[in-house]
RNA sequence: GGGCGAUUAGCUCAGCGGGAGAGCACUUCCUUGACAUGGAAGGGGUCACAGGUUCAAUCCCUGUAUCGCCCA
């Protein structure tokens, strides 16, 4: 094996996924230790048409942290991927698909024909996200990959709703509902994204009954204000606030609608906000959820004058003709979109001088979120799921504490959802995805049953003979088949090995957005039918944001595309760039300047293994490396034990960027910039001895170590070194299923004693090279000033490291600091530069005064507190010894300093 | 209107009751035999503001300001 120069992760990464592919890594249970305890996360399954996103990528990889960290532990991991069927996104994308071909429509072609061509969409393109997570090295079982629409999945939905049905927990409904006039269904209230949209008050005066109106005469109208004057046509009241003092009296009076001639009357209700716009409301109650509760509190009548596109529907409409006497021009709207009717209806209050002004209004308005356009509030029957009802357990579960949710404070917008909610609306007008099992009989009665036979055997009993049923046509939300993912994947209803194994799932990662969505329904399903919550712990990630701090969105033009940025800086770094800007509580604003940075430290990785790979540094197989004897090797042993320690703390409690930060630190900080250079004079020395046997062993133990510490955020590189600096014989198994290393235990505070004095005199001869301009190439002389025995001994040790690494000539002994000799504090004890010919001593003073200077202010600050007999009375003992060992250290280093600077007057 | 969060070095962010930190950027020096995607040494912060609690506050509490998100 050779290492190229640089690490080229394109080269590798396609490689080293098939690989584990191969060998099967991901599988379920694959490293568990015998009677291992389980390890379970359900993916939040991406839409099936989707493509991955930044949001993704560090859902997946906060994902595969944990994973690939626990099946290095010996868990028994099962991570599931899948795919959701996104009911509305992928019909969609069939039938554009349809019309780019010039193919048959959807109708055209019927719903059997249209399911096959969705299916053979899904076989044909239905992969891409999936391949995009193997892409980022998502470690999950892609051999239970499952799918909502699966066979097994699509039996679970079944069986929950004709469950729920039986228990009364799903009902049918007439109601209003958010109608998508796009997509033609009824959606969720969650799938409604409300925006704030310039639009403007209209205020139309409508004549008073019994009066001729004039316009220049007030008591002959009442003037309503209204953001949709199409909708007018469907107004079945006026309503006042009952104590607003203008209006109080026309309660009870009617008033004649112009263009439609109904006769309405005014009511008083408080929903009615006299501070807004005239005071006065129409009401609507077909075409607005609050008008419709008005309606419902008057008993008024519900007039529908929209069609399912959202066009104007008033001819041959019996409700709206009902006891009306419609304007021609009203009529001629029949068949107009909304907007349409809305600029002719002004004109036509206009025309008859019964609009009284326009008011520019800001204000919100509901729209889908898929179709984006504006939803219509629709009186349609629907199914609904009591969804208060199964609410109850699932926040119980989150208050007794059986799951968590990390950080905590998400729980409240839990609660504040779970506690106000309100009937879901699971059905929706479309023909992709999981058909409602219910069917009508000739009479209209239902029949839910989870298949037609037994709806006909039903029927047959209740009807005394053979009867012919008609299937709803409806299929249900997507949500409703993803609220059962944590058990539908692991083979409910049936009672399997999976289930009984990995149910509940350890752990669910999500953003929060989801929370609503998913993350209550599964609660509220796995409570419901699996009796128990469907995972111990939640964590919510940040959402990723540009580096301006900006949602990403396809409008905005912000959106980074991780795939591009894995092909620029490979996948390790834009893991390794997210997981250590996953800090909790904090969105993430990815600048590319970090992942550059992180792609920088695989290079580094890369380059130190080339070293070791230079200086014949291989894996000694058996190499114990507490029976190692040399102090430096000691000292990188126990850092190691350090750095994973800190790195499993930091991920037992989910702080990734910890976890992250801890292994950067010790590759870089630790074993790069002091471990190798300090092993280098070791390693280069031409005699063999084993002294240099073992740094080499130690260097490529220290190596093993790291790659097994940053497997989990940079699975790439790892596994590539892994298998270049196989020893003879090869590694007995993929890095990826290689034991996570146990911290070596053992004394080493000598060692660090030992290496921390090295790094120590290294760092203040360098420090104060640069500050005496000596010149980078010069080698000058260093001098210890009346060392202990254990310093004389370290600077023997040590000789070949300190004058390579601190650019020195020697390193000797003496009993006082020559004259104008620059000197400096090390660990308590002083050395000497003797290059008073080299530098200026004037600089050299003020370097001391200086430094002099810090330390009085550092020993100011602590007598202060020391001088407060409160703090001494109240303050823990620990930190008043902590305050007066501060102070001790520096007294005496100011002392020496100040030595220093006497000396130097003698030569000055 | 209700809720949540943020405000710390030029930028992006950690920290969170007793010594202000990282990465990037910046300045100076260094192509020494792992790495210039590198090495060395530096400069830079009344931790938004005002009160309070405390022996002690960047950290806890209250309020103000600005910004962001969610819900109505």
């Amino acid at each position: 094996m050779t290492l190229e120069k640089t690490y080229q992760p394109s080269e590798i990464e396609g490689r080293i996924s098939t690989a584990w592919n191969n060998a099967g890594a991901f599988k379920a249970g694959a490293n568990a230790k015998p009677g291992a305890e389980a390890f379970s996360i359900v993916i939040p399954p991406p839409n099936v048409t989707g493509s991955l996103h930044m949001g993704h990528a560090l859902n997946n990889t906060l994902q595969d942290v944990m994973t690939r960290h626990q099946r290095m532990m010996g868990r028994d991991v099962l991570w599931q991927p899948g795919t959701d069927h996104a009911g509305i996104a992928t019909q969609m994308v069939v039938e554009r698909q349809l019309m780019e071909r010039q193919e048959p429509s959807r109708r055209e072609m019927g719903r059997e024909k249209f399911i096959e061509r969705v299916w053979a969409w899904k076989e044909e393109s239905g992969g891409t996200i999936i391949n995009q997570l193997k892409r980022l090295g998502a470690s999950c079982d892609f051999s239970r990959e499952r799918f909502t629409m699966d066979e097994g999945l699509s039996r679970a939905v079944l069986k929950v709703f004709v469950e729920l049905y039986r228990k009364g927990l799903i009902y049918k409904d007439k109601r209003l509902v958010n109608w998508d006039p796009r997509f033609q269904t009824a959606i969720s209230d969650i799938e409604v994204q409300q925006i704030e949209v310039k639009g403007n008050l209209w205020h139309l005066r409508y004549p008073l009954e019994g009066v001729a109106f004039d316009a220049e005469d007030p008591s002959t109208f009442i003037t309503v204000a209204t953001t949709r004057p199409e909708t007018m046509l469907g107004d079945s009241a006026v309503a006042v606030h009952p104590e607003d003092e203008r209006y109080r009296h026309l309660i009870g009076r009617n008033v004649v609608l112009p263009l439609v001639g109904r006769k309405i009357p005014i009511v008083g209700d408080a929903y009615s906000d006299p501070e807004k716009g005239s005071g006065a409301v129409k009401i609507t109650p077909a075409h607005d959820f609050n008008d419709f509760e008005v309606g419902k509190r008057h008993n008024l009548p519900q007039i529908n004058v929209l069609d399912r596109e959202a066009r104007i529907l008033v001819d041959g409409n019996a409700e709206f003709l009902d006891r009306a006497s419609p304007d021609a021009e009203i009529m001629a709207l029949h068949g107009q979109d909304r907007f349409a009717a809305r600029k002719a209806v002004v004109a036509l209050f206009e025309e008859k001088g019964l609009l009284a002004k326009i008011e520019p209004n800001t204000h919100v308005v509901p729209h889908g979120d898929r179709s984006n356009v504006v939803i219509e509030p629709y009186l349609t029957e629907q199914w609904y799921v009591d969804a208060h009802t199964l609410a109850q357990p699932a926040l119980k579960a989150v208050r007794d504490g059986r799951t968590k949710f990390v950080p905590k404070n998400w729980e409240k917008t839990y609660f504040e959802w779970l506690e106000n909610i309100q009937p879901w609306c699971i059905s929706r007008q479309l023909w992709w995805g999981h058909q409602i099992p219910a069917w009508y009989g000739p009479d209209g009665d239902i029949f839910v049953e989870q298949s037609e036979a037994e709806a006909l055997a039903a029927a047959e009993k209740k009807y005394g003979r053979k009867v012919e049923l008609t299937r709803d046509e409806d299929v249900l939300d997507t949500w409703f088949s993803s609220a059962l993912w944590p058990f539908s994947t692991m083979g409910w209803p049936d009672a399997t090995p999976e289930l009984k194994k990995y149910y509940p799932t350890s752990v669910l990662v999500t953003g929060f957005d989801i929370i609503f969505f998913w993350v209550a329904r599964m609660m509220m399903m796995g409570l419901e039918f699996m009796d128990e919550v469907p995972f111990h712990d939640i964590y919510m990630h940040a959402l990723v944001r540009d580096e301006k701090g900006a949602k990403m969105s396809k409008s905005k033009g912000n959106v980074i595309d991780p795939l591009e940025l894995m092909d620029e800086y490979g996948a390790d770094a834009v893991r390794f760039t997210l997981t250590a800007m996953a800090a909790q509580g904090r969105d993430i604003k990815l600048a590319k300047g970090r992942i550059e940075g992180y792609r920088n430290f695989a290079t580094k990785l890369w380059n130190a293994t080339r070293f070791a790979e230079m200086n014949e540094c291989r894996v000694v197989p058996g190499f114990d490396p507490s029976s190692a004897r040399s102090t430096l090797n000691k000292w990188i042993i126990g850092e190691t034990a350090k750095a994973i320690s800190e790195i499993d703390a930091a991920l037992a409690a989910y702080r990734f960027n910890d976890a992250a930060a801890a292994a950067y630190r010790f590759v870089w900080s630790i074993f790069c910039d002091w471990y190798l250079e300090l092993a280098k004079p070791v390693l280069q020395t031409d005699a063999g001895s084993a002294e240099r046997d073992e740094t080499r062993a130690a260097v490529a133990w220290t190596l093993d170590q790291i790659v097994k510490l940053l497997h989990p955020f940079m699975p790439f590189i790892t596994e590539e070194l892994w298998d270049k600096t196989a020893p003879e014989g090869g590694r007995p198994a993929m890095l990826a299923l290689t034991d996570w290393p146990a911290p070596v235990t053992g004394d080493t505070a000598a060692a660090e004693a030992e290496i921390n004095w090295l790094i120590d005199v290294i760092s203040e001869v360098r420090s104060v090279r640069t500050e005496m301009n000596v010149p980078g190439g010069a080698q000058i002389p260093l001098l210890l000033i009346a060392p202990s025995d254990q310093v004389k001994g370290w600077a023997k040790t040590y000789d070949e490291a300190l004058k390579r690494i601190a650019r020195l000539s020697g390193v000797d002994v003496a009993e006082k600091a020559p004259p104008g000799a620059v000197q400096l504090l090390v660990r308590g004890g002083i050395a000497a530069l003797p290059i008073a010919d080299v530098v200026d001593l004037g600089a050299e003073k003020t370097r001391l005064a200086k430094e002099i200077g810090k330390i009085a202010d550092e020993i100011d600050k602590i007598d202060k507190k020391l001088g407060n007999p409160d703090f001494l009375a109240r303050a823990k003992e620990e930190v008043v010894d902590e305050q007066r060992e501060r102070r001790a250290e520096a007294e005496a280093r100011r002392t020496k300093l100040t030595d220093a600077v006497e000396r130097l007057k003698v030569v000055i």
